[in-house]
DNA sequence: GTGGTCTAGACCACC
DNA sequence: GTGGTCTAGACCACA
């Protein structure tokens, strides 16, 4: 897997791992992969792996059985769900629509480049082994 | 002026600067601020501001005339427009698409969204003197 | 039974018999649960248990006869509670008024605290079969 | 400075911060040491220092200026307060509580003690500078 | 096997 | 100068 370089790894890493959880390909409740194998998968370094699995235990969107590894949490799709939710209507579709703004698009044009978009989706392979 | 803090401040000033250009309160041929006047303005440091400044003109939306300042160059605005639809139509919307698709979110509720917005809208303040 | 995550586990079952010792449930020449069932009735790793008891054996709470399990030793009380009030004085008491004075909270604040805790305190279910 | 070994450093050093921020030390608004300062005269690695004052942002305690450095946020103190009021409450205190019955320490010797306790009290030296 | 912490050292962007 | 990220490698406690 290749990642963006302008933003971190770690962070990258993490939303992989909640983009798996959203799709159910990690189900409440399931073991995710530990720090050692998803680093390896990954090419990165433990740590740098290690770090992501520290914040999602923060957001509460995993959680850890000592001995055992990291496992997804009860409410992990909705914490997920709703601090997308958050950060998309506080601050993304500000930014977007002051844009929008200054570039003179209309909302109509909007709309026809999204049904664009979704004309040409194709659908993608992250998924966490 | 308060500035976001996951981008840089010169990214944030440039971009300041492009507004007031486009918004037209910086017309073509306008000398634009002195690097001092605009960081004790901003409250930044004069490199961050003269850093700014370097890439606007790298860009060739502003020229310097040697001992006399910065100038809004001919085509300032075509310039910022193209650069910004460029970036707006490969980057952002696709970015923006995806996470309404995650969240589930209709181009119906986007509109409703996008009036909304401008409903609310305030007279923006971020003006460069 | 539930165990907290900010300590080794079989530190808390060690604790737990410790209990149930100090409460006279296990009484002196008793013989304690065996390995294996009380990894099944904690939910536990056999190997965690049997660290738990390799602990209070070392400190001569239990003991262990060949083939037949741990019994509870003849003073396993009083060697509990030696122990535990030596740590109790010189460790957790200090912390506890440290973060006291931090907090500003007098003493007679924390005799009504106590009297408090004392009035909703529940039956404990923490009984080792 | 020594640390315990039974703590994170990290943690140690993110008290440390916390207590200097509590006894007025460090102001609101102050600038706290650099991260490479800090690790310098506590003799630990910069990582180490950085987890901590990540730790501390997060609790939103201190906050950065880029390319400036940390500083004291505006409730810094009121944030530490509660943080640790909670967990005294909810945590240290009925922990004490269950062992003072265990242990049959009445209410009076714990006055007592206390009582002792700051008859005894030393001043402290960890200072940031 | 699992995570958790720490060190040493590097590179980068930013102010 | 500041923080931020990442790697490599080590050691430890725990299950």
């Amino acid at each position: 897997m290749k990642f963006k370089d302008n933003e971190a790894i770690y962070i990258q890493i993490a939303d992989l791992v909640c983009e798996n959880i959203l799709e159910g390909k990690l189900p409440m409740g399931e073991k995710i992969p530990s720090v050692r194998d998803l680093a390896i998968q990954l090419q990165v370094n433990p740590n740098t792996v290690m770090r992501s699995y520290d914040t999602l235990q923060n957001r509460e969107i995993i959680f850890n059985k000592r001995g055992l590894g990291f496992f997804v949490s009860e409410n992990a799709q909705q914490i997920i769900r709703t601090g997308k939710r958050q950060s998309f209507l506080k601050i993304r579709l500000p930014e977007l629509f002051k844009e929008m703004k200054l570039l003179e698009i209309s909302s109509a044009e909007l709309i026809n480049l999204y049904q664009e978009y979704n004309a040409n989706l194709k659908p993608n392979h992250n998924e966490i082994q």
